[in-house]
DNA sequence: TACTTTTTTTAGGTTTGTCTAAATTTTATT
DNA sequence: AATAAAATTTAGACAAACCTAAAAAAAGTA
């Protein structure tokens, strides 16, 4: 396979976040989520075209080919490899892993993440919950739901963070609410949609609506 | 201090290194060890030496100022102390690790190394034996000799594996010699300057010359 | 539909880091 | 010391990845 520019590797995995939540990824998206301007996003489009990355025409918006796909899930997979290394070894907070996970995804020796993945115990989540892709770009696809939706009276497992504020970490904290820990949603109340929470070994407690629209959990 | 891109750190750190074994750097070495061509180093030399990095008169050679050794001892250090986490952590061997250090060294979170050299247990040197500086850019100055040049009934500290062949490497994991293990050296033999060697736990062996001279060690 | 606004592209520059070929300086040799 | 050879620098180009300003196309609106 070709080898991409740390510039262009950028382009790929923006346009692949992008494209999840729209048919369609426009140049003035494209160009707000790498920090460029919008003509400068032309020229590259133009350039990964002609590499077969991406679908474009000139006016109408463009999407990855599938080679462009599978290239970019290689870049996540290092990305958050990188990020689960930084949080998990190296005590780095949530909301810390990803700026220096942006420098260490362009490293592209193939050895270095295989290996890296090995030592790792071949994480299936990065620290925000996302998953991470194998090294056949293939990710766990468990079904994730909002904390605020779950019925009553089931039992989950805290798999994402929505929200990485520093507030919202540090109230996580207190709880000791943390990727992992299994909740039992023991009941809601109606007037205010509040929850009430229980945690092995530990007292229930209430959870604002606000704070359950943060956590996204999978059943069991 | 000032941020320098990828190839300007190349060019200091090769320059730190060729200026360890001659009293000034020429362009040509300078562009052999890059691998560019003497007039692009001219370029980048100019380019440093109004960066204050370089000292440098056109024709007559070239040195690093202070500022431009504390910058590459950093560099230096970065490059080491992944070189030991590929090979302490991720199971590399002793000379694959260099090619993907020539990449990590230049992710520069002052963060992700001073956290990686926690994490590694602030080592002192490389898997080859070269010292890491600490993040003050010092350097531990151990005397290092060669095993071919030690007197008898001495017991020595093996720091520093010269020559990074695969047959030699194999040699050393067949004696279980590694850097760190101690040995006793018994007597030397006139006829060919072979010795005896002793490793705690386990019987005498014998080493020829041209093994111990790839072979550096530290007194104790 | 005609006009205005927004989006996107094109045209023409800039910076960084490289190159080749020619000019210059230094070094080595007769 | 004169000349040849080697090392170094300069001059001029080029590709990558940006930019600004202007032109063109698409979308929205009176």
């Amino acid at each position: 396979m070709v080898n991409f520019s740390t510039s262009e590797e950028n382009h790929i995995k923006t346009i692949f976040h992008l494209q999840q939540t729209a048919e369609t990824v426009t140049t003035n998206e494209l160009a707000e989520g790498i920090g460029t301007k919008p003509a400068s996003v032309t020229d590259m489009l133009k350039k990964l075209k002609t590499k077969k990355i991406v679908h474009y025409q000139p006016y109408q918006g463009f999407r990855l080919t599938a080679e462009g796909e599978k290239y970019a899930l290689g870049i996540i997979r290092r990305h958050r490899l990188w990020e689960f290394f930084l949080s998990e070894k190296l005590n780095f907070k949530w909301d810390e892993v990803h700026a220096v996970a942006e420098d260490l995804e362009h490293v592209s020796s193939r050895q270095l993440i295989e290996r890296l993945d090995e030592f790792l115990g071949f994480p299936k989540f990065d620290p925000h919950g996302d998953p991470i892709p194998d090294n056949q770009g293939r990710v766990e696809v468990t079904q994730q739901l909002m904390l605020s939706e779950i019925k009553s009276n089931k039992i989950v497992t805290v798999s994402q963070i929505k929200n990485q504020s520093a507030p919202l970490l540090e109230m996580l904290k207190h709880q000791q609410i943390q990727l992992g820990t299994k909740l039992e949603l023991k009941r809601r109340f109606e007037f205010d949609n509040s929850i009430e929470i229980k945690i092995r070994n530990k007292p229930v407690f209430i959870m604002s609506e606000q704070q359950a629209q943060n956590i996204f959990v999978t059943h069991g």
